[in-house]
RNA sequence: GUGGCUGUAGUUCAGUUGGUUAGAGCACCUGAUUGUGGUUCAGGAUGUCGUGGGUUCAAAUCCCAUCAGUCACCCCA
């Protein structure tokens, strides 16, 4: 009889790990606070046709990856596998755009993708990013990168490099992809099969090839659609850069970065680390003006980013091996008719100063249950036991300098607030 | 979906050219201290050697398959 496992690609956070996530997460919190972003939580799935219309059916995220399945009532849902189109069909379904002309969002949610998990990928991953939607202008697109890039910075996160670039207005879009195709036709022989086949399905993809031999040859050959983008673009463009100068962003201006995801126009951009291995990308962005329209609201702009979580602990280079104290005070008994009153007492010293303290329920030995306060890291231990139950006393000690003091048990309570507020 | 590497105790791993009772550190439990932890000392428990088949007198060890983990490709956070 096989155990039943967690299902490939998935992982259980222990209290080992969430003590550390959580700590992540109050900062996300914090930062997204501090300059006026409010938090979106939208539903682990959603009706199927947000992601085609969304994302794009000839990415590999909507025709291989997604988790999609036909429920009892003949509805076809899908595990979300990326949150932009949720919050954006959150944002027209609410009528956010009548509420104020610009939405400032934040999310820190768990995706899915059926991919075959390595470093830094699973098939239930977790998230963090912001939208702003509503602003065309680039000083919105710059507050997004800067935000991007100064979270990283308070994490204290090491090699870490901005990647931008702009692929312009949608319009251009299909003249450009035409001189494109045009461009590498001569040479299409040469490409590998993938560069071949996208050379008609998504031919801007081009550009990601990890293959040299086809970078060598679109080097040689091929047009950059940033080259190709209109005069107001390339403004735009010029002012974000500007601003991001201003504000001591380092960037690099890499043309060849063209983002998987349909909706991208403009900016894109992507922070990856030196720390971080194969799947180096920690968070990727950019502006997507057309998405509200394609998902049936008024026409409006936005930009955002997705940052990875998982990715970012990775880039800690820390698996949460902080010593943490569970509990503040562990309270030791010694048989039924002191634990039976140590609970009240415990009780009563949690609710009176908010403390953590633990009860014995295993029935142990003295010297197990000082073991079991030791690992717990506690400061202090309760002692009840019968003959100080017939004495009207508690006997606390200090697990730090191993003095002990009898307390008579209706002082025991206070005795703590006095401690606490050393 | 494709390829490489790895599966031995809770965990990290050792286990010689196949050889009979499969080991160590850490962790855990008990005792020294009949009611006092963290140090020390003494002792203890724990394994379908991932699973299934095959070769052999004999398999943790060799072969095949399968499953799982992991890294990489694809793609992305």
């Amino acid at each position: 009889m096989d155990n039943i496992r967690s299902v490939k690609g998935t992982k259980d956070l222990l209290p080992h790990d969430t003590i550390h996530w959580r700590e992540v997460e109050n900062i996300i919190h914090q930062f997204m606070a501090v300059h006026g972003y409010g938090e979106i939580r939208t539903p682990v799935f959603e009706d199927t046709k947000l992601f085609h219309r969304g994302i794009g059916k000839d990415t590999d995220i909507v025709s291989k990856e997604m988790y999609s399945w036909t429920d009892q009532g003949g509805d076809n849902l899908t595990l979300r596998p990326e949150l932009t189109a949720p919050v954006v069909r959150a944002y027209i379904q609410h009528q956010m755009g009548t509420l104020r002309p610009l939405n400032r969002l934040y999310y820190i949610d768990s995706l899915f993708r059926r991919e075959r998990p390595q470093k830094g990928r699973q098939r239930e991953f977790h998230q963090f990013g912001i939208e702003a939607i509503g602003s065309p202008h680039p000083e919105q697109d710059a507050e997004v990168i800067t935000m991007a890039y100064k979270i990283y910075e308070t994490f204290g996160i090491k090699g870490l490099s901005v990647k931008i670039n702009s692929i312009g207005s949608a319009e251009i879009r299909e003249p450009y992809l035409a001189t494109l195709r045009d461009a590498l036709n001569s040479v299409k022989s040469a490409l590998c099969n993938t560069c071949q086949n996208r050379i008609d399905k998504n031919a801007l993809r081009l550009f990601d090839c990890k293959n040299p031999a086809c970078q060598e040859i679109l080097d040689k050959n091929a047009p950059f659609i940033f080259d190709h983008i209109t005069d107001n673009d390339r403004s735009h463009f010029g002012r974000v850069t500007a601003i991001l100068d201003e504000m001591g962003i380092p960037y690099d201006h890499d043309r060849k970065l063209v983002r998987g995801l349909d909706y991208y126009t403009h900016t894109t951009f992507e922070i990856t680390s030196s720390t971080l291995g194969a799947q180096d990308a920690l968070c990727g962005g950019g502006r997507y003006d057309k998405l509200v329209e394609e998902l049936g609201g008024k026409s409006t702009p936005a930009v955002g980013f997705a940052a990875g979580m998982e990715r970012l602990f990775i880039a800690f280079g820390d698996d949460g091996e902080h010593e943490h104290s569970l509990a503040d005070i562990y309270f030791l008994t010694l048989g039924e008719k002191a634990t039976q009153k140590g609970f009240v007492l415990a009780e009563e010293i949690r609710e009176k100063h908010g403390v953590s303290v633990v009860s014995e329920t295993l029935q142990r030995s003295m010297k197990a249950q000082m073991r079991e306060a030791n690992r717990l890291g506690v400061q202090f231990v309760v002692i009840l036991g019968d003959n100080e139950l017939e004495k009207g006393i508690a006997v606390v000690k200090n697990m730090d300098s191993s003095e002990q003091e009898e307390i008579p048990l209706d002082k025991l309570s206070d005795h703590f607030m006095v401690d606490g507020q050393e």
